[in-house]
RNA sequence: GUGGAUGUAGCUCAGUGGUAGAGCCCCGGAUUGUGGUUCCGGUUGUCGUGGGUUCGAUCCCCAUCAUCCACCCCA
C-alpha cells in the first residue's frame, strides 16, 4: 500500500521548529499591541469573485495560481492567496469602516499553486497589517516604522533594505501606462516572450524583469515618478521626509511595481540578499481605491504583509535564533520502581498546583534509573527530580542539577516545594 | 508553467548488474540508583513509486512522484 504524503509544497511544522515560530509570533503580538493594532481573523475560504475583483483579473495570482473549486452547492470558492481582500471584505461587512479609522492585523495560512522552492511554498503563512480611513503620509510612515521596529527586535535590521516607490493615483497610472506601452511598442523587437505577453495585460510588470538583455532598454523607459500629479508627489515627499526624520534609510526604486492591481501611491518592499531568489520579506503599500472597488464607500487604506517562512528562514540563516526559544522544561521528574511509578503522576500534579510557573515533565513508562536520567538530560531540563524507593521511604524527593556543578539535594517534599519556589521565583 | 540537479536506515551520506554499508541516533551492558566523555554488544531498509531490458536491477532505460536550484511569480 502506498503511503499517503503531504500535498506538494505544503509543510508540516515539526516540534523542533515550533518554538521558533512561537517566538516570532510572540514578537508580533507584542509589537501590534504596542502600536494599537488589533487582530482580525477571517475564514481561509472566500468566494472566488472577491479575489478576482480585488487582486485583478489579469494578475498571475488570479490567472494561474489560485486554489479554486466548486463546493457542493456549485458555488465557486477559493483558498485565500493573500490576506488584504478578506480583511477588507470582513471590515466592510461588519461595519468597521463606517465613519472610523481602523488599525488591524492578521496572521495565517495563504495558498498559491506555484512551483515550490526555497522560501516559496503552496501553503505559506503571512502576517499582515491593514489600516483604513487615514490619508497619510503619516500612517504610511507609521506602518514602515512598525516593520522596522520588528526587524530591530529580531536582530534583522542590518540585513534588510527598504525599497520605496510611488505609483501615483489611478489617473496618473493610466496616463503613464499609455506612455509606457507606447515606449515598449517602439522597442518591440527587444522584448522577450513574457514581456510581449504582458504588453497588453500588465505592462508595468515588464519593468520588473531581470532579463539582462532588456536591462538597458528598461533603464531608458519613462519613469512613473515623472507622471505623478502634485498631490501624489507631495504625499511621497512627505513620506520620505518622515522616514528621514526617523532615521530609516531607504532606496527609491522607480521600477518597483507590485503584482497586485489594487495599489496606488506608496509602495514599498523590505528585501534581503540572504535568501537567494525569494528575497522579498515584507511588502505593501497604499490601496485607496480598493474598498470602493469592492462596493464600499471610498476610504483610504495602507497595509503590508510579510512572509513568515521567509523570516524564519532568514533568522536561521543568520543564526539569530534566540537560545531561550529552545529551552527544555524546568524539571524532569523520574520515578524508579513500581511504588514510585504509581505516585509520580500525582506528585507531578501537586508540584504544578504549588508552583504555577514551573514547567515539569513527568517520566512515564518506567525503565531503569540510568535510562530515566538519560531522558531527563535529553529533555533539556535544568533539574532532575528523583523519586525512588529511598525517597519514598523517607517521604522525600531528590534534586539534581543537570546543567550546573552543584551538589545533589534530598529534601522532604514540603521543603522541596519551597526550594523549587526559590529556584524558579 | 520552463530548464537543471538529486531521491539508499529516523538523520547525514558511501556503494555494487548477483537484492546493501558507515557515522550519528536508538536500545542493552561495563557502573545492584546517577546523564552529558569512553569502551563492548544489538535493532533499524518495500535502495522514492510503477513499468521495461536482463537468467538476475538499488545500479541500465522510460514514466511518475517528491525535494533542491534558477527562470517565472511574490510574502
Amino acid at each position: 500500500m502506498k503511503n499517503i504524503q503531504a500535498i506538494r509544497g505544503m509543510n508540516d511544522l515539526l516540534p523542533e521548529q515550533s518554538p521558533l515560530w512561537q517566538y516570532f509570533e510572540a514578537q508580533i503580538r507584542s509589537l501590534m499591541r504596542r502600536y494599537g493594532y488589533r487582530e482580525i481573523r477571517t475564514p481561509i475560504l472566500e468566494q472566488t469573485a472577491l479575489f478576482a475583483r480585488s487582486i485583478g483579473e489579469v494578475t498571475d495570482i488570479v490567472e494561474k495560481e489560485m486554489y479554486t473549486f466548486e463546493d457542493r452547492n456549485g458555488d465557486s470558492l477559493t483558498l485565500r492567496p493573500e490576506g488584504t481582500a478578506s480583511c477588507v471584505r470582513a471590515a466592510m461587512e461588519n461595519g468597521l469602516l463606517h465613519n472610523q479609522t481602523q488599525r488591524l492585523w492578521y496572521q495565517g495560512p495563504m495558498f498559491r499553486h506555484e512551483r515550490p522552492q526555497k522560501g516559496r511554498y503552496r501553503q505559506f503563512h503571512q502576517v499582515g497589517v491593514e489600516t483604513f480611513g487615514m490619508n497619510g503620509p503619516d500612517i504610511d510612515a507609521e506602518i514602515i516604522l512598525l516593520s522596522a521596529r520588528l526587524w530591530k527586535a529580531l536582530g534583522l535590521f542590518d540585513h534588510v533594505t527598504l525599497e520605496l516607490n510611488s505609483l501615483g493615483s489611478l489617473a496618473d497610472r493610466r496616463v503613464y501606462r499609455e506612455a509606457l506601452t507606447a515606449y515598449f511598442e517602439s522597442h518591440f523587437d527587444l522584448l522577450d516572450e513574457d514581456s510581449r505577453r504582458r504588453l497588453t495585460s500588465n505592462p508595468l510588470r515588464i519593468l520588473d524583469s531581470k532579463n539582462p538583455a532588456m536591462a538597458e532598454m528598461l533603464a531608458q523607459a519613462p519613469q512613473l515618478l515623472e507622471y505623478l500629479d502634485d498631490e501624489s508627489r507631495a504625499h511621497f515627499a512627505a513620506l520620505t521626509d518622515l522616514l528621514d526624520a526617523a532615521g530609516i534609510a531607504y532606496v527609491i526604486n522607480p521600477r518597483l511595481v507590485r503584482g497586485l492591481d489594487y495599489y496606488s501611491r506608496t509602495v514599498f518592499e523590505w528585501t534581503t540578499t540572504a535568501l537567494g531568489s525569494q528575497g522579498t520579506v515584507c511588502a505593501g503599500g497604499r490601496y485607496d481605491g480598493l474598498v470602493e472597488q469592492l462596493g464600499g464607500k471610498p476610504i483610504p487604506a495602507v497595509g503590508f504583509a510579510m512572509g513568515i517562512e521567509r523570516l524564519i528562514l532568514l533568522l536561521e540563516t543568520l543564526d539569530l535564533v534566540p537560545p531561550e526559544s529552545q529551552r527544555g522544561p524546568d524539571a524532569y521528574l523520574l520515578a524508579v520502581g513500581e511504588r514510585a511509578e504509581r505516585e509520580a503522576l500525582l506528585l507531578g500534579e501537586n508540584l504544578r498546583d504549588a508552583l504555577p510557573h514551573l514547567t515539569l515533565q513527568v517520566h512515564c513508562g518506567g525503565g531503569s534509573f540510568k535510562s530515566q536520567i538519560k531522558r531527563a538530560d535529553k529533555s533539556g531540563a535544568r533539574l532532575a527530580l528523583i523519586l525512588g524507593e529511598d525517597e519514598l521511604d523517607q517521604g522525600a524527593l531528590g534534586l539534581k542539577f543537570l546543567r550546573e556543578e552543584r551538589d545533589q539535594e534530598t529534601l522532604p517534599r514540603d521543603a522541596m516545594i519551597e526550594r523549587l519556589k526559590a529556584l524558579f521565583r
